[in-house]
DNA sequence: AAAAGTAAACTACTCGGTGCAGTTTACCGA
DNA sequence: TCGGTAAACTGCACCGAGTAGTTTACTTTT
């Protein structure tokens, strides 16, 4: 075996790659087996090999997306450092998800779908496992610690990311605007960091 | 000529209002010129008469509805007044017009279609000529009127609609959630509030 | 030689849109 | 108020294109 993977493996990454631009550009409807084939240099009857049908195939491709992102934005609550400080860190590396190309195409490809069918969003996310936020949690730390105002830690959560994604996120998706330089990301996030202490900070 | 509408004029009514709801439902390639004609209880051959076109049926539709919100959110600057009841009301009105049936459907039909195709979307609304937003102005005014910093007006719009979006709008349209309750409103109003001129009042 | 890939034809649909013959409605002059 | 005409509505068959998915007969990889 060379530098890489079997025929076989590869030709299973090309179909799911193209699969991604298909249901990207068009939609889950939209998109055509053939021309997804096509795309992939493929032949059809080995993408039926690898993917029974189209929505199995569909499944596969938000499953892959969503686990690259499983992650999420990992922040942890540290009571030796200032609120400020830790947010601010929060607020940018949740720009930098919004920014990143393929959480993009996640967004385009589910988002469209889901809009349509509110339960198949629940239980795709159910099926997932709802990660809880890390921001989610830090917030419920830092009210434990005595340093925020008692609340809902996910209302608060929703209002701190609101503030973000109205500026780095809808638009983007939305109205094809720019995603923000990194200034601007300073701005955004200096901005949401200091509207939401102002009102939950102790 | 009495209350009632003259046959043809009916039969027109008829298919706007299934048409509006195929496409709620099933999303622009979704649905079907059969059932839909099925559902307005019209031949399909009368729909082909009031409309040539699935695409023109559509245009009209989502013209339709955004038509029905061209006033949008009314807000005018006065002086005399504070700034916390100006914003209030206009929290409120926003979050009215969120919460209503009609609104939630024309997004429903058209985001679904704008994520796929932003240059449709901006189209759409360049053509919808874009109504300046009433809480645009109305910031403006107040910076001029000294009242308020010296700001961007459409990034505070932003942010000021997106602490509201994020409670009242996107979870609703993506998740199913319930539409906030009237103290939940209250409160989600008092905060975009209460953080926008933490941020921004002089 | 077994496993996987290929091209192309094929099935069994659905869809947008049209043509047409016959029926219903609206309307207008008498 | 009556009768006739034009316009609108109906149902159905039909067209061409495109779809998901399968089958076949053949070639390449391993």
């Amino acid at each position: 075996m060379d530098k890489s993977l079997t025929l076989t493996e590869q030709k299973r990454l090309d179909i799911l790659a193209a699969a991604q631009e298909e249901f990207k550009e068009k939609g889950f409807l939209g998109a055509s087996m053939d021309s997804l084939a096509k795309r992939a240099e493929v032949s059809k009857r080995t993408v039926y090999n690898h993917f029974p049908s189209k929505d199995i195939l569909f499944h596969n491709i938000v499953k892959e997306l969503c686990d690259s992102f499983s992650q999420a934005v990992n922040i942890e609550y540290q009571s030796d450092k200032s609120l400020e400080e830790q947010l601010h860190v929060a607020a940018m590396s949740e720009l930098q998800l919004l920014g990143s190309e393929c959480f993009c195409d996640l967004n385009r490809i589910t988002l469209a779908e889901f809009i349509r069918s509110p339960e198949l969003a629940s239980s795709t996310l159910d099926h997932l496992g709802q990660q809880k936020d890390g921001l989610h949690v830090w917030i419920e730390d830092a009210i434990n610690d005595g340093r925020l105002k008692t609340v809902d830690a996910d209302y608060a959560t929703q209002q701190f990311l609101g503030l973000i994604k109205a500026a780095a996120f809808w638009p983007q998706l939305l109205m094809n605007q720019d995603f923000p330089s990194v200034e601007q990301q300073q701005t955004i996030a200096d901005d949401a960091v200091f509207m939401f202490l102002a009102r939950y900070k102790i």
